[in-house]
DNA sequence: GTCTATGCAAAGCTTTTGCACCACT
DNA sequence: AGTGGTGCAAAAGCTTTGCATAGAC
């Protein structure tokens, strides 16, 4: 299991890989997001680095550059509201979230691929799909 | 398969099964819903009505209000908006949705009843699950 | 007549954009 | 030095709320 450094370290490769430049908020988010075992918020993770310390515009942008460097992924929520987490190297999976506090587990079996078969003969291409299940965890109850 | 009127009656009746009113914006957005086979936004549906007929807060109430009733459910998609739509009775299915236009095929096939077993295990409960695919359709590619 | 639903206006919340300045490379 | 990132302010987009009036029962 690679150590906090190690997928840091990582997380620094990829983003000099597609000339990203490697700065002081970015150092500080990507040791946040491998730190943190389940998905936040944007403003969550604002507030989790010190509100003041910096802008939360910074935050949205820089999970954007994240997002599509591959590094992170974005998780739509029920209420529109959007969760970051890293990005598991290859593996597939999904979650069941907790509508209250956030902890997630993640879930490995996913069968979603006869779907997408289904909808490729339906004519759809570039397909992704969105599953999480969402509750409420024994702790929020 | 029931014609729009009979959809339309039971809507209507179901409404008054829980002393909700019948107005003339609520029958125009039942209607609606039951006429048009793809999910739709708050503000599609409220353009479909012309714009200037009833209020977009009054869509957006009357969503809210049918989707507790059980008549409506709102789908949330990759960005956050609400997509909305009749609710098939007891049937259970997921979407295929296209990110331009909204045209949206049914998938029947639904194997998240072992995920739901595993979240339960893991100590959740009233649990729910956000499950679409969204591609591009042949028209809008 | 009562109480709910509606319209209008305004606010709320998350996210995006513009622009000048700063700092990584 | 040059390009790309940041902060601040402002706006944009979707949705919700408050309040007075209209309308269903």
């Amino acid at each position: 299991m690679a150590s906090t450094d190690n997928k840091l370290e990582n997380a620094i490769s990829n983003l000099k890989k597609e000339s990203l430049r490697i700065t002081e908020p970015r150092k500080a988010l990507l040791k946040l997001l491998i730190d943190t075992h389940k998905p936040l918020s944007a403003e969550e993770l604002h507030e989790a680095l010190g509100s003041e310390q910096y802008d939360l515009v910074t935050v949205y942008r820089n999970l954007e550059t994240f997002e599509k460097a591959g590094i992170v992924s974005r998780i739509p929520t029920e209420s529109g509201k959007g969760l970051y987490e890293m990005n598991d190297e290859q593996k597939h999976y999904h979650h069941i979230i907790c509508r209250h506090c956030h902890k997630a587990e993640k879930l490995d079996e996913c069968h979603i691929h006869e779907l997408e078969e289904i909808a490729t003969k339906l004519g759809f291409s570039n397909i992704t799909h969105v599953l999480e299940l969402y509750g409420v965890c024994q702790e929020c109850r």
